[in-house]
DNA sequence: TAACCTCCTGACAACGTTGTCTAGGGGTGC
DNA sequence: GCACCCCTAGACAACGTTGTCAGGAGGTTA
């Protein structure tokens, strides 16, 4: 800037207003500035500007690993709303790991991120306590955080899509109904098993349950240990779009009535289609993104706790009667 | 800092190097100031950081859908270079909008990003030219940047694949063999038609190739309109994933011979199986940014251009003989 | 005891912006 | 012709950090 002041043969705050376009500078040496700055290619340097402003027009996205569909259709709804806000997205997979996590948080806050949207791996989230007094708003999405802090979160319904999933199996007639899900110390895990159990009040049976770490190998061969019990399930509920790949490759064609939460792609080109309870990423993410903006706006209201709805979209699987199997 | 400072009973420059693990502290001092820093929830401003010493330990990476898996491979593949070299990404979306991609570009490098990774959507790349001056080093992967730059690239062999899609389509039998694809504007789309047209040879029918921008609507039509034709194809090859998943909803079971550019999650759980040409997202992002990592270390040697190896694995789909259909 | 060396600490400038304040030039109103 | 005001422009400090350099305390050597 300095170089392009010199150039124009003006002063630096001449250049600096000219750059944001401010008003109060004459046309003509405005004229003389832009050709300054085009001539020697500068842009601003927003470190500075940063330094400055105290803004940084960024906002951080912590999420549990963006190759996952589910975490990169919520990551590109939060860039899209962060775009329309003029922001840039800092992101960072947590690989369900709470220490890194928390790292990249303590990072992005270094970086003075303007706001956090943050899908939680651990529960401990004290370290956060800090930032937010000091005015930086996170929006945790997914899952809650621990009980230390209170923040804005979205959610979906997981226990009630659970049970939906359930019930849609009894009708189907079942009563022999596996539940396949993530370790029951990630938060939707332990909610849909609730939601799974509640559905089948006294039908519940603890071997018919696996809840471990993703783990292809593991939670197939805990299925195929369900299948060779005296009295095997004849329908199996999975706990997340995985998990529900993983048993599908476990199952090759035999027979099983299916239901798996999380909806994804060519779930209806399946022989048969699988059926889901399907949630929104896009529309967390939106929501997500959409609150964090209105605290950044300046909303210094409680603490809202948002759930969205599931929905069950039938396509076979789940439609098959015990006696198919 | 200052305020650590004041509360430490020390001066600013002393908790900079504490704070940085400079040596040439006496332990004592040092463990004050660190009791001060935990006190006040200190965490330095890496803004001020970054101005004072011009790195940012940021790198940009454009996409073009953070959202479709492929690139979300790509993307997570960068992150984890990135991270093993301590450095956060800031990544963007140009959503195949070659104005977008520029605007993308300029905002990551205003933040003084100290690389580009960049999947180009336009062809005119004469705007990052200032940039490369400057000595910001990028890196084009996917898909090569215009002439008017001299980059590193690293490419997967679009035009080998679709030969080898072709020649494995025609081993089967078939001589009328469709190509959708993408528009031919982009790189990758134009390099697959060329290899497809080469391994053809005479059979090529302008009348069996569709080329548009993603367009489910579109190309399904495209491709009703061939099969209705006297003389119509018995085998598909489709440009990449997306069209082969728009491919496989317009057929529905009819069999036709199919062969797809992109492997997909599930291709194998499809009755048939789905032949595919893969290319390895992850190894191009991996490569590019340790491509990348190396001109940041100081490698000024001549751009490379890197192309990395396509492999077919057959499924089913495109071993089915014409008479099959 | 003087000279020197090591270890630790602090003062100060600088990075590139922007907010605030001041000042000159020219026009307008009386 | 004088007072006043508006428009434009520039000088300067400040944001929070780090690099450079200077200097004091204490120990060692001659």
């Amino acid at each position: 800037m300095k170089d392009v002041a010199s150039a124009a043969g003006v002063a630096l705050k001449t250049v600096s207003r000219v750059v944001n376009g401010e008003p109060g500078v004459n046309p003509t040496t405005a004229e003389r500035v832009r050709a300054a700055i085009d001539a020697l290619g500068y842009s601003r340097n927003e470190s500075a500007r940063v330094l400055r402003q105290g803004r940084t027009a960024t906002v951080g996205l912590v999420i549990e690993d963006i190759s996952d569909p589910f975490y990169s259709g919520l990551g590109r709804a939060v860039e899209q709303v962060a775009i329309a806000h003029g922001c840039l997205l800092l992101s960072g997979s947590s690989g369900e790991n709470p220490e890194r996590e928390r790292e990249l948080v303590r990072t992005f806050c270094a970086r003075r991120v303007d706001g956090l949207i943050v899908v939680p791996a651990g529960d401990d989230h004290s370290y956060l306590r800090p930032e937010l007094d000091a005015g930086t708003p996170a929006v945790f999405v997914d899952r809650p955080p621990g009980p230390e802090i209170d923040v804005d979160t979205v959610l979906c319904d997981n226990a009630g899509g659970a049970r939906l999933a359930v019930a849609h199996l009894r009708r189907a007639g079942h009563r022999r109904i596996a539940f396949l899900g993530d370790s029951p110390s990630i938060f939707t895990a332990a909610e849909r098993l609730k939601g799974y159990r509640a559905a089948l009040g006294g039908l519940f049976d603890p071997a018919l349950v696996s809840m471990r770490a993703p783990d292809l190998a593991g939670t197939g061969a805990d299925l195929e240990h369900m299948l060779g019990l005296p009295d095997p399930p004849t329908a199996v509920f999975t706990g997340n779009g995985r998990l529900t790949v993983t048993t599908l490759r476990t199952l090759r064609g035999r027979p099983l009535a299916l239901v798996g939460f999380d909806d994804f792609e060519l779930a209806d080109l399946l022989t048969p289609g699988v059926t889901v309870v399907a949630q929104d990423p896009a529309g967390l993410g939106r929501v997500a993104s959409e609150l964090l903006f209105r605290r950044l706006a300046g909303d210094r209201g409680p603490a809202q706790h948002l759930q969205l709805p599931v929905r069950l979209i039938a396509r076979g699987s789940g439609e098959q009667s015990p006696s198919d199997s």
